[in-house]
DNA sequence: TGTATATAGTTTAATATCGAACTATATGGT
DNA sequence: ACCATATAGTTCGATATTAAACTATATACA
C-alpha cells in the first residue's frame, strides 16, 4: 500500500484543514457556552455522563489524548466549581476516582442546551449526507494517529 | 432543512473526533519538525511558499485563522531567526509586508523533507479512497464556521 | 478642511497545553 | 522479603493562543 504523492498532498491538505476546523469549532462552542464553562471542562464533564463516573483521571486523560498534567489542571477547575468529587481509591494508593455531583450533572445539561441552537445552526447550513459518510475516514484516522502515538497500547 | 436529533448526535461526535484528530496530528507533526521548528512557524513558511511572500501579516493571520496577535508573535520569532524580513508597507502607514529570506525558503524545504516519511507512514496505515472522499465535506464544514465567525466578510 | 470612523499592528493578562522532573505507591523477579 | 521497575498523579517552566486595550495611520463625509 504505497502511498504517491498526490495521496501525500491530499492528507497534508486534509489535516491542515482539520486543523482549522477544530479551532473554528472550538471558538464556535465557548462563544454559546455558559459563563464559566470551558471546552475541556464540557468534555470531561460529558465523558463522564455518558460513560459514566468513578473513572480515574489518567483514564480520562486518555480517552481525550490530552496528558495527565492537563487533566490535574481540568479536574481542578472542576472541582473548584463543585461539579465533580475526586477521592482517593481505597484498592490503590496511587489513584484518584472521580465522580459527578448533582451541579455537575446539570452544568453539563445546560451546557448541552446550550449548544443545540449552535449545532442546528450548522447543521442546516452543511449537507450532513456527506458529514455522515465522512465521519468513519475520521475516526479511522484518529485510531492511526493514536497508535502511531502510543504503539503499545 | 431541519436538523433531526441524530444529525445533531453525528455532527457533535464529527467535531469530536476532529477535534482529537487535530491534537494528535500536530503531535505527529511537531515531533518530527527539525529542532526548533514548531507547527505555527512552518505552516506560516509554507503559506508564504505556495502563495507568494509580499503579504501582510494581517491576512496571513486571517488566511489561517488566528488573531493578529498571534501571528505578531509567530512572525516575530521567524524574524528572530532569519527566515522572513518583515518591513514597512510603503502605500500604506500602517501595514507591513512579509517576504521569505533564502534561510527561510531552505528551513521550510528541510521540514519538507522531515514530513515525509511520517506522512508516508500515515498514509500507509489509512485507507486513502476514503480520505479523499471526504476533504470536501470538511472544506464545505470550514467553510460553513467561517462564515458563522466572521458573516461579513 | 476637519472630524469621526475604520483598519493594521502591538501589547497585556489570562488560559490550556506540553514535556520533564518529581513523589508516592504497586508489582514482579530473584 | 527486597530491590528494580512500572504506574498515578502533581508541579514546573515554556509556548501558543485568545480577547481587549492601545497606538498609529488611512478614509469618508460633512
Amino acid at each position: 500500500m504505497t502511498a504517491n504523492e498526490s495521496d501525500l498532498q491530499t492528507l497534508f491538505r486534509f489535516l491542515n484543514e482539520i486543523g482549522i476546523v477544530a479551532q473554528l469549532s472550538a471558538h464556535a462552542f465557548e462563544k454559546v457556552m455558559p459563563a464559566g464553562m470551558t471546552l475541556p471542562q464540557f468534555v470531561v464533564l460529558n465523558h463522564l455522563v455518558r460513560l459514566g463516573d468513578g473513572r480515574t483521571p489518567l483514564s480520562i486523560a486518555q480517552a481525550m489524548q490530552v496528558t495527565k498534567g492537563a487533566m490535574t489542571n481540568t479536574l481542578g477547575h472542576l472541582e473548584g466549581k463543585g461539579f465533580i468529587a475526586v477521592v482517593p481509591d481505597a484498592r490503590d494508593g496511587r489513584s484518584k476516582r472521580v465522580s459527578l455531583t448533582q451541579e455537575g450533572r446539570a452544568a453539563r445539561d445546560a451546557a448541552i442546551e446550550a449548544l443545540g441552537p449552535e449545532l442546528r445552526g450548522i447543521a442546516g447550513e452543511i449537507a450532513m449526507p456527506g458529514i455522515i459518510e465522512a465521519l468513519p475516514a475520521i475516526e479511522s484516522l484518529r485510531k492511526v494517529l493514536d497508535v502511531r502515538r502510543n504503539p503499545k497500547a
